[in-house]
DNA sequence: AGCACGCCGACT
DNA sequence: GTCGGCGTGCTC
């Protein structure tokens, strides 16, 4: 039945060189030929360039339509198949709204080869797998049909809260995430939850050991060694549904099956690719649905202003819980005259010291005031001086200070002043009995076009970790966005902004790109541009020569990301500037572009 | 990237 | 005549 084995393989070369970002065809030779098949690695010349290089074969086929003889495979690098076909196209297509190359794409979707995990993974030594799929559980206090249906996509509200998992305390929401994933499991299909960090990923780590019995439950994260990514990679590679909880390259995770893709907190900057071409982890979960019609969920308690966005098309579908027990949010507006806390801040932290800890969030991360203020030392101004003189206020009760440096994961319920800067608020044993926002003037005084979304987010963030009917106090703020935090009507204010930003053309109204390079690059570049729909912004100088900042609608994005892409081709590939000493043949010139760039505006 | 091919100036 | 500079183009 079988005819003779494929004789060509197309393949995709492991280089960041944007003119080899197509597939190549080789011959494959005889005694490779049961082994080449499509996702494993091989070895390939390239001739003009005198070299070998990594490639992933993406198809096998029996012959040809490059003229000429083909050029034979060199070898093979091992026979795992790490390169899937879903996993191959979303490289693709996400490279291609990137305008970045697909190889790049891999490079954050496949780990490092570890020779000795493939050999142990191949000779079947592999952590044992429960037996085997776990029981279907309800998503707490949500409707039934919660992301029920395939294909549904949906921005949920998350249900503010701790809960207990086994013998600690977590964000209701990660149970939230991980009753999804369960659900999935149970049919025979796979989930990836992305997760900001790894403090997010633990908590969704210890809703699942109580809810996931039964289940595979794979982590992908940064703080693991090569190794055990390598292992868990492997593991997400086979037949069989599985639950992956990663950070933001998790979205690429080569799973069997996918039926959910869910991002908690999808406005955490930590979704953004810092690595070319620098595509966000939602945009990536956005092709990804496409393409595999999973089940996509966005779950926050402050809707970043892009899902506020694709609510507001009727693209996401806006999901709340049942029933919201709100934290009890007490607004203490801006009074120039008013002592930083005020009367009713102190002694509603005062009252709650008796009964458990109280959280004082604080601007700064890694401040000098804080620092002193663990050394003992008094100082004469902000969150230190705050903190000092609560301290003094509240003689015998512990304080502990928790910022990005050295975060505290978890306290206990006993009375203890927390001082956490935000974003690093420790989870408190059945919940803070009082919080105080201290800082949060000094927080939307901070440079970005999207403060007021960040502050929403973190102030919510901390403001779920009270306790039940437990005050929550936002000192020194008003306006809209106080009135949002405090009815906990999120979405109210992310609307406003939305509204703003269409306004004033900014993202996530319209999709922006920065293109930087030497003049001479540049500049043809934006007159194409343009005709493709795009708007230039304005140009600076900067050390390698202009950064210009293009604004265009979503709906000419494919066309400006194919203008930029021929751009960044022609300058690779185009003719190389002399140098005044010979001797010193200094790279090509270099055209960057970014595509929905964080910091264009 | 890294190499070959090609088209002009200085050479035994 | 032809050796070799570097500018240009290509890699299945």
């Amino acid at each position: 039945m079988d005819g003779e084995p494929p004789a060509v393989a197309r393949v995709l070369i492991d280089t960041p060189l944007p003119q080899l970002d197509h597939l190549f065809d080789y011959r494959i030779p005889e005694e490779l030929r049961a082994t080449v098949r499509p996702g494993v690695r091989v070895r390939v010349p390239l001739r003009m360039a005198g070299r070998i290089a990594d490639a992933y074969v993406v198809e096998t086929a029996a012959t040809s339509e490059v003229p000429g003889e083909l050029s034979p495979i060199e070898a093979l690098v091992s026979e795992q198949r790490v390169l899937t076909p879903e996993v191959y196209a979303l490289a693709r297509a996400v490279a291609d709204r990137a305008a970045g190359s697909a190889s790049d794409v891999l490079r954050l979707a496949i780990p490092k080869r570890q020779v000795r995990v493939e050999k142990a993974w191949r000779d079947g030594k592999r952590p044992p797998e429960p037996d085997g799929p776990p029981a279907a559980v309800p998503v707490s206090g949500y409707p039934d049909d919660v992301a029920s249906s395939a294909g549904d996509r949906v921005a949920a509200d998350a249900v503010p809260g701790l809960v207990q998992a086994g013998d600690r305390w977590i964000g209701a929401w990660a149970l939230t995430l991980a009753q999804l994933a369960v659900r999935e499991v149970a049919a025979g299909r796979s989930a990836i939850l992305a997760l900001p960090d790894y403090r997010d990923q633990d908590q969704v780590q210890a809703a699942l050991d109580a809810v996931a019995d039964g289940a595979v439950v794979l982590r992908l994260d940064a703080r693991q060694t090569n190794s055990e990514r390598y292992q868990a990679f492997l593991s997400a590679l086979e037949e069989r549904p599985c639950i992956v909880i990663g950070n933001r390259s998790a979205v690429y995770a080569p799973v069997h099956r996918l039926g959910l893709l869910a991002l908690w907190n999808d406005g955490d900057p930590l979704f953004a690719e810092p690595l070319a071409p620098y595509v966000h982890a939602r945009d990536a979960a956005l092709v990804r649905h496409q393409q595999s019609g999973c089940r996509l969920v966005l779950l926050s308690l402050s809707r970043s202003t892009a899902a506020q966005r694709l609510v507001e098309l009727g693209w996401l579908r806006p999901v709340a819980p049942r029933v919201v027990r709100a934290p009890a949010v007490v607004l203490t507006p801006d009074d120039p005259g008013a002592p930083r806390i005020p009367q009713a801040a102190w002694r509603a932290a005062s009252q709650a010291l008796a009964t458990g800890p109280v959280l004082l969030q604080v601007a700064r991360p890694g401040s000098a005031a804080l620092d002193a203020m663990r050394a003992g030392t008094p100082m004469a101004a902000d969150a230190g001086r705050t903190a000092h003189d609560l301290a003094r206020a509240f003689p015998g009760v512990p304080v502990r200070i928790s910022d990005g440096e050295r975060p505290i994961e978890r306290v206990g319920d006993e009375p203890a002043l927390i001082i956490a800067t935000r974003g690093a608020e420790p989870l408190p044993d059945g919940g803070y009995r009082a919080v105080l926002l201290l800082d949060g003037q000094r927080m939307l005084m901070r440079e970005s076009a999207r403060v007021a979304e960040d502050c929403l987010r973190w102030w919510s963030a901390a403001a779920s970790l009270a306790a039940p009917g437990a005050p929550v106090h936002l000192v020194g703020v008003g306006g809209p966005i106080a009135t949002a935090l405090a009815t906990w009507r999120q979405s109210d204010f992310l609307s406003r902004e939305l509204a703003d930003r269409r306004q004033l053309r900014f993202p996530p109204a319209v999709r922006v790109a920065t293109v930087t390079g030497p003049l001479r690059l540049v500049e043809p570049l934006l007159t194409e541009a343009e005709a493709a729909g795009a708007t230039v912004v304005g140009s600076e100088h900067v050390e390698e020569g202009v950064r210009t900042v293009l604004r265009f609608d979503y709906a000419h994005g494919a066309a400006v990301a194919g203008v930029l892409r021929t751009g960044i081709l022609r300058a690779a590939t185009g003719r190389r500037p002399r140098s005044a000493d010979a001797r010193d043949r200094r790279p090509a010139p270099t055209l960057r572009v970014r595509m929905d760039d964080p910091d264009a505006l």
